[in-house]
DNA sequence: ATGGTCGGTGTCCGA
């Protein structure tokens, strides 16, 4: 039996600030599943009942401060989840930056990977090792569960397409050539960039600064992404970016991403 | 014009 379900992903930037529009837009978008990122919460606040009104249910790793990942997955829709997990199993870390689930034998992982500040600084080295352990382990999890969406703030721009202004942003971070090997690595494993199997209008992109009016002049990158395994590419029937929330007053800096897929 | 804007238990740091 298959199920024809929309999956997205949506780095909030504080989903305490962002619940309203979170709400608004799934009112709107009522996907299946939707990983969120950059929570900035302790899980002590998660808006449990908020969503549960909704129809959604949530598993989440939260922390003071930064980072913070969640899956909501909606009830009427997805069976409970199951085998949850946080953060890498290759890589110890305080930081929340992953949270996976299965709904069935669907994987579903939701991951805000380090964004690396600049090239050649101590974070950009912890992005790198972070990435590296993402590869390995991305490599283990679709061993066991060949049905694999991996979605999430990847804070990589896959190439020039990706970039509004790819000559600013060459060898930059989120542009560069360190960030994206290590991309391509990552689709090597048997996974797709749903995005791209599909004809895109030019200059889409996920995320606007908020400085310099970056949004009203589409000054963008296209970093978040909803990756699927082999397993479901041909099952996949849609992908794009929704700029809509990116309007509204008081917005994140990010736009959700969503596919649609039978698994 | 070398800044600019957000969010956070903050008055600088991370993005």
């Amino acid at each position: 039996m298959t199920n024809l379900i929309d999956i997205a992903t949506w780095n909030v930037n504080s989903l305490k600030v962002r619940l309203p529009h979170l709400l608004q837009w799934l009112q709107n978008n009522p996907v299946d599943l939707i990983g969120l990122q950059e929570l900035k919460m302790t899980d002590n606040v998660f808006p449990v009942d908020a969503l549960e009104e909704a129809g959604y249910g949530a598993v989440f790793a939260g922390q003071k401060t930064y980072n913070g990942v969640a899956i909501l997955y909606k009830k009427a829709t997805m069976p409970t989840p199951s085998d949850v997990t946080v953060n890498l199993p290759s890589f110890p870390d305080e930081q929340k930056r992953v949270i996976g689930a299965s709904f069935g034998d669907f994987r579903f992982v939701s991951a805000y990977v380090v964004n690396g500040s600049e090239v050649g600084s101590d974070k950009f080295e912890y992005k790198k090792a972070w990435l590296d352990a993402l590869i390995a382990d991305c490599a283990q999890w679709l061993s066991s569960n060949p049905k694999l969406a991996l979605v999430g703030d990847f804070n990589i721009a896959p190439d020039d397409r990706d970039v509004h202004d790819p000559a600013a942003w060459k060898d930059q971070v989120l542009c560069s050539e360190d960030e994206r090997s290590r991309f391509e690595k990552l689709l090597s494993l048997g996974l797709h960039d749903s995005f791209r199997l599909f004809e895109q209008a030019d200059k889409t992109f996920s995320w606007w600064d908020y400085r310099q009016r970056g949004f009203q002049k589409n000054r963008g990158l296209r970093i978040d992404h909803v990756l699927i395994s082999d397993a479901l590419k041909s099952n996949c029937t849609a992908s794009k970016i929704d700029r809509t929330p990116r309007k509204w007053e008081k917005p994140s800096d990010h736009a959700p991403a969503v596919a649609t897929l039978s698994i």
